[in-house]
DNA sequence: TGCAAAATAGAACGACCGTTCTATTTTGCA
DNA sequence: TGCAAAATAGAACGGTCGTTCTATTTTGCA
């Protein structure tokens, strides 16, 4: 036991101290470029493909020079899944919390997670590859890949709870039911469309989401506010 | 080009010559087991995470006679691949035969075919691991995974198109639409059970598929002979 | 029962893997 | 501008992989 590191484990998390002046210092720079081309990587042939010897020869590195960035393989690994988690809600979830609340919100979440899965046809979805790599193992990566995909579901959940607040979904919108079925659209786009390579997967999945609204959404034409 | 193979190409393929009198010779006999492990391994840790080594210590022969029944590890892949498929028609397809044509029929399939995926969450499913680690690449692992995901669907989509026939479900009930949601729900299940380790998920599965039905199904009541 | 053929073992191969160690270059603050 | 610290390179390690080759054992039909 006690492996000595060389590597400090310094992890300045400076991330652009003072916004103007100097983003990043060459080492994070260069460990930001790495993770970029990880993610690439392992979007396409899955975390556990990922080999720092590939990622050397992507990045014009040594293998050592990709190595000591991370620590361990493992480490790497995480950080990819933070990368993607934080793309994620870049592109996903934080445009459609400008969405009112209720159904416009939660059709927004959902379209932005199709687009998202829509341009993932040819690269991969880690969320996705990540769940089978994972799914009997325990670990770091499986808990930095669990925790992710849990809080976007916690985030749906709250997105149907508030539309039935608005009364735009009748009461018996279960949430957990509602954020399950839409999963499986997700899911079922995902393969049908990457692995099968079947034309219209899309049309299918936004088609099978007006059915759940249609199914759930409350009669009566909500009191005021709705655009 | 031309590499020899000292491995005769044979592939007998006599598979119980005469039902009776000697069902598998020595050889055949040891290749079903290697195969049975195979594919208990390969539900574990997927098709690529397959390997001569760890089969042979589970089987307690040497690599090499491991490997000399399949010539390759990818035809050992696809061996895997096979037996999954005909374990799939004898469990799932064969036994929803037997069920009446129209809404008990499909319903039938869908019932076993989430027993058969309750099952597995403790073992994985290849159809959908594979998928995912096959996706971007070609050859024949990756043609027989899509073909057997493809016979299934098909019968999916008959079994729908029959129950249109026998007036159990509405005009409008598009056999591929109906395929893909019902998909989906198994997908959803499979992710939220296997991976989030998440309960409930085989309820809402079913459920889903109750939603679904509810939708399509045709009000007035079937002509007579529903029983 | 004998004998060719099939099945299996065992050792060795080249390739790639993650990781460690040491040496060298580059960075960025005093 | 100088100098410690950070970043990177390069070689080497032990390990596992699929595959090949040769030798031996086992099988099953004549």
């Amino acid at each position: 036991m006690s492996t000595r590191r060389r590597t400090p484990p310094v992890h300045l998390e400076v991330l652009a101290p003072e916004p103007g002046k100097r983003a990043l210092l060459k080492g994070q720079q260069t460990k930001a470029a790495i993770v970029d081309a990880a993610l690439g990587l392992a979007s396409q042939i899955g975390l556990e493909g990922l080999s720092i010897g590939a990622l050397a020869e992507i990045t014009g590195m040594s293998k050592s020079g990709v190595f000591a960035h991370f620590g361990s393989r493992e480490e790497l690994q995480i950080s990819v899944v933070r990368e993607y988690h934080e793309r994620f809600e870049r592109e996903v979830f934080y445009p459609a919390m400008q969405a009112q609340r209720g159904i416009p919100r939660l059709q927004a979440m959902f379209d932005n997670w199709m687009v998202q899965t829509s341009n993932e046809i040819d690269s991969g979805c880690i969320y996705i590859s990540g769940a089978v790599e994972f799914d009997d193992r325990s670990g770091p990566v499986r808990d930095a890949l669990a925790s992710s995909v849990a809080s976007w579901q916690a985030a749906l959940h709250r997105a149907v709870e508030q539309a039935q607040e608005e009364k735009h979904l009748v009461r018996e919108a279960d949430p957990l039911q509602l954020a399950f079925e839409i999963h499986g659209l997700i899911l079922a786009l995902h393969y049908e469309a990457r692995f099968l390579k079947l034309p219209g997967a899309t049309d299918r999945a936004r088609q099978g989401f007006t059915r759940i609204l249609e199914r759930y959404r409350a009669q009566t034409e909500p009191s005021a506010g709705q655009r």
